[in-house]
DNA sequence: GTATAAACGAGACGGTACGTCAGGTCTTTCT
DNA sequence: AGAAAGACCTGACGTACCGTCTCGTTTATAC
């Protein structure tokens, strides 16, 4: 990510170099405020009272509140839901979208939603979820693609992407748009069932 | 919407009415501001000034910024996007995912992009999606289904939300998640490949 | 008083005559208001809900809050705190004087206070204070002083508006500037010794 | 004063300090403010613009607008009117009585008015008045009294406060109610006759 | 060891917008 | 036509944060 500040990179240079506990602190603070107060609640003010820090210690890092909590939800992203790869394309995406719609059920999918909203009008938001959190699931994911059409067990002439888009989109849908009540169901059955009705189709053989 | 204000359903009762052309103009201002500035530096003051309005005429209607966005775009909603009935199920969604494609691309997804990301931390503003956008399509897409498996077309034993979830979800994901670049492209085409996919189903025969 | 909209003199007009009970019902509950909040937080909207009257008929009477509470406090004035004529002009002033204490440290004093104080920056509401309260007073007071010079009791050569002066003066000057404490306690004990002091001046004999 | 915000005894704390030519240009457009509009027309909005200063400067340094304009006022208040000390009791009090009466007529006193009025429904600006304006000036002027006294000018058993009540009295009540006219006309021969007439008493011999 | 340099907590600073309140005017319906 | 109700524009309130800027202090590298 580029508005990154953790400099992790950082050279020697002259001056006292930024405290590692302070950067932690600051990070942990942010998301605490988040759970507790909300996300449209967060202030940089707030984030350094908290923290216990000055509030230039903390535009020295980031330029906003919203960049503090990309960089907190980012940082185990690839743990948390990695995409999983087994014997069969089917199985494969089964694994892996039952540990997204974990993630989503989650206190992750608490920060992840304020974090998709917010970047509707967030360009750099944007960006840096399409590089941490979208990018590298899908290469991965087209090439499961890729090895089932060569396998024989998919279709020749799919197309990935909307393959993709196909078993991860309603994942989404749900986890944004709860059309039923408050609360995101995502469960493991609506995740088999969503699974056996794309890959065997709508219309009867 | 609860916090419609509109109120066509008005009783006579004492006092000054409210003018519909102060209505008017302040729906229209806000929906000029958004495109201009961005829908995230939408102000109450702004919109009032724009409108030629005092502040408190707003708030005597809408409680903020965004419940006024929210009324302006499901005012026509029905209008631009009907859900359309044609002699199968296949020809019905693609049909009308193209017009939902349409209005993705176009100025209404401008606007109800931002609006989706608000409806992540403002929760009457979820609702209010929820009733006005998502419910009434949600219903009769339901019934095109049952009537898919009924007449044949459709497998049987298929679980009608699941269908949708399948079909729309792609939709809302590419409008929220553009993963590459910055641009929605949800062109006919890529309806189409969409359509094909879920209905056809990835495995091989 | 100009302002004054009590328009006892009222001709027969057309149309539905004024009902001095809702009058009546305004005036009380400005006085009650300011007794109750304070006069600075008096309020023509305020005072129109607790007389249970709208903001126009109140507008129709008088032009802001403050005229509202001059009338009140004018109307009964000259019944509170006439000027008393005695034998010599010692006991006419310790008499009259006496009166107006009382009033400045009953309720009265506690509306007339911050009337005056508001008059510092209301012109027509310091006219209708020298009208309505001084003038009358005035020209009594300055009889009684020329009538001692007279009869032989008071110094020949005496400026009578200086001696008023030099009398009422302290009075006001306790009743403003409470330079002690908060409380204004001007006693009958009080008066005597200022009218002993100034009658018989500061000078040894 | 208790809510002065000047601060002068101000402790080495952390943080960027007040900048003091900051305070001083809002001192400065309060009271020019004032003078141009009127004191009643004062507003903390209005004083921000023309110190060019967020408004929050302001409340950080004091609670209302009323509280700067005392505090401009306060300043020079020793300097402008000092309690003059002559070889008699009567010298004294007509070389003082003469500097409040100039102050008076000048642009001190259109401040004054204003603010002695104000003070009559805020009790902090009364206490502020008390302390700044009228305590430091009575205890000199006492002493005065019973010195005059003591030495054989004054008479025994003179109360130095009612003496003080007579002398000063008529120049506060001639300052808020100017019972002929608007103007407020305290003129050297006033006071000259006004002491003449306190000292020698109202009584023949 | 003593500069020099940057990080740090604190908090002042000029701003913008908030949501509320009251002002005084106006437009209804009811009496 | 008066009265109650309440919409309307205006403008100020006092608060909360914004992002920037001094302060004095602390902690490192460089001379």
């Amino acid at each position: 990510m580029k508005e990154n500040a953790t400099r992790e990179e950082q050279k020697k240079t002259a001056g006292r170099p930024r405290d590692p506990r302070t950067t932690r602190s600051i990070l942990k603070a942010a998301l605490e405020l988040g759970m507790e107060l909300g996300f449209d609640g967060l202030t940089v003010e707030g984030i350094a009272a908290r923290a216990g820090v000055g509030k230039s210690t903390i535009y020295r890092r980031w330029p906003d509140a919203w960049s503090i909590v990309a960089d907190a939800v980012f940082a185990d992203v690839a743990r948390i839901a990695p995409v999983l790869e087994r014997a069969t394309a089917r199985e494969s995406f089964r694994a892996s979208m039952r540990l997204v719609a974990r993630s989503f059920r989650g206190q992750h999918g608490e920060i992840l939603r304020p974090l998709i909203g917010r970047a509707q009008v967030d360009k750099s938001l944007r960006l840096a979820l399409a590089e941490h959190w979208l990018s590298a699931r899908r290469e991965i994911s087209r090439k499961i693609v890729r090895r089932g059409i060569a396998s024989g067990e998919l279709r020749a002439g799919l197309e990935p992407d909307i393959v993709l888009d196909a078993l991860y989109g309603p994942l989404y849908h749900r986890l944004l748009l709860p059309y039923e009540g408050d609360v995101v169901h995502l469960s493991d059955a609506y995740i088999d069932a969503l699974v056996d009705t794309v890959f065997g189709g709508l219309e009867r053989k």
